[in-house]
DNA sequence: AAAAATACGTACCGATCGGTAACATCGTCA
DNA sequence: TGACGATGTTACCGATCGGTACGTATTTTT
């Protein structure tokens, strides 16, 4: 389970020993609580699971975070920037043409949600978890859309939509049903269909 | 279950009190979780906060239900009937004309998911709290899911697609993307576009 | 090597969780 | 009246919840 140990030795490492113990406790336990949160969710995991399974102790944890729902923001930041590094580099694979971008991230998509296991979106099933308007980890989630949605208006208009604002929250709210749909159902769930729909939609959308 | 107060009092009613607390404990219950549950997710209501607020007692819970599962499973089959109903009345006002009843559906959600308070689905969003596939809650949510399925391929079917199954898959992408944007984004969220987009994408997969 | 700073662990807290035992009370109907 | 079923009352259970007081290692700096 510990395993691990930076690898700085690959060449040249004078003074270090084994270290099997340098990660510090804050990464472990961000590491843990990141699995943890988005398998089970994260009111169902209570700081003791997650401090035993990081192997360290509770007062690690509070050392580096405020509280729970502190650690649980931080959960949804990092995942957030894992979304987005997913995302953007769909968009570099094709320069300049927003409606490949776009179908290239919702054929992984597509794919990674029809596996089971899949758990859907992680800052959407935190917003669930969490109505309350002022909590952190809703918070987190809400920027994140609220960017991701500036963004898919972007490409909608970048694709030549007609109306591009519209075509983006249509496009949205395919990616949201995906992720609902995708945790719902196994495999062969409406998840599958993701792609051709969106295609189908966009098409409908421009020109003219 | 359980049928409520013998409403004999319609005609004839000599000898009765204002009867302020008639209402079976049973039913007070449900009606209590279901409020709460829905607003503020079932993990997040304790047995105490619901007993407290139907004006019952713990005891009166749990000679009712089995445990707070089953409560939660109780509440999801109660939503899962009001969902039926709402859905088959849009039916009914458009006999033989399944592209307008599903618009039918669409506008009134979109109405409703634009709403500040609206918190989704509560099928959906009981399924994200309880990701255990042998959980009764989720089972409950999954199987009216399925059911969705099923309907919305026949209408799309009835509607004269060329590939019903991937249009009524692609119908539940957009209701499910509904639900989570919708208490994600306040009004003016992407689900404002429902049925906007639902009849494009409608419209792009007849005929021809 | 000594001192200052940083990281960590042991043990514990009060509150709340879901759930129950035992008994008193009430209304209804025979 | 008397019996019954449904409800309320009170007190309690063990487990777990999020969170902390306080002392000990370990590093880093001097």
């Amino acid at each position: 389970m510990k395993k691990d140990q930076p690898q700085s030795d690959l060449l040249s490492a004078p003074d270090k020993k084994p270290a099997t113990k340098k990660v510090r406790a804050a990464d472990r336990i961000r590491e843990t609580a990141r699995a943890l949160f988005y398998r089970e969710g994260i009111r169902a995991v209570g700081v003791d699971e997650i401090v035993t399974q990081a192997g360290v102790t509770k007062p690690s944890l509070y050392r580096s975070f405020a509280s729970k729902d502190e650690l649980a923001a931080a959960y949804l930041r990092d995942y957030d920037g894992e979304f987005w590094q997913r995302f953007d580099r769909c968009v570099a694979m094709h320069p300049g043409n927003a409606k490949a971008q776009f179908l290239e991230y919702v054929r992984g998509l597509g794919v990674r949600a029809s596996k089971d296991g899949y758990r859907g979106c992680g800052l959407t099933n935190a917003a669930v978890e969490y109505p309350a308007a002022d909590h952190p980890a809703r918070h987190v989630a809400l920027e994140s859309k609220i960017e991701l949605r500036r963004r898919l208006r972007l490409m909608a208009r970048d694709m030549g939509a007609r109306d591009p604002d519209t075509l983006g929250d249509g496009l949205q709210l395919l990616l949201e049903g995906t992720y609902a749909s995708g945790q719902l159902f196994g495999d062969d769930g409406p998840a599958s269909v993701l792609a051709e729909i969106a295609e189908r939609l966009i098409d409908a959308s421009i020109g003219k």
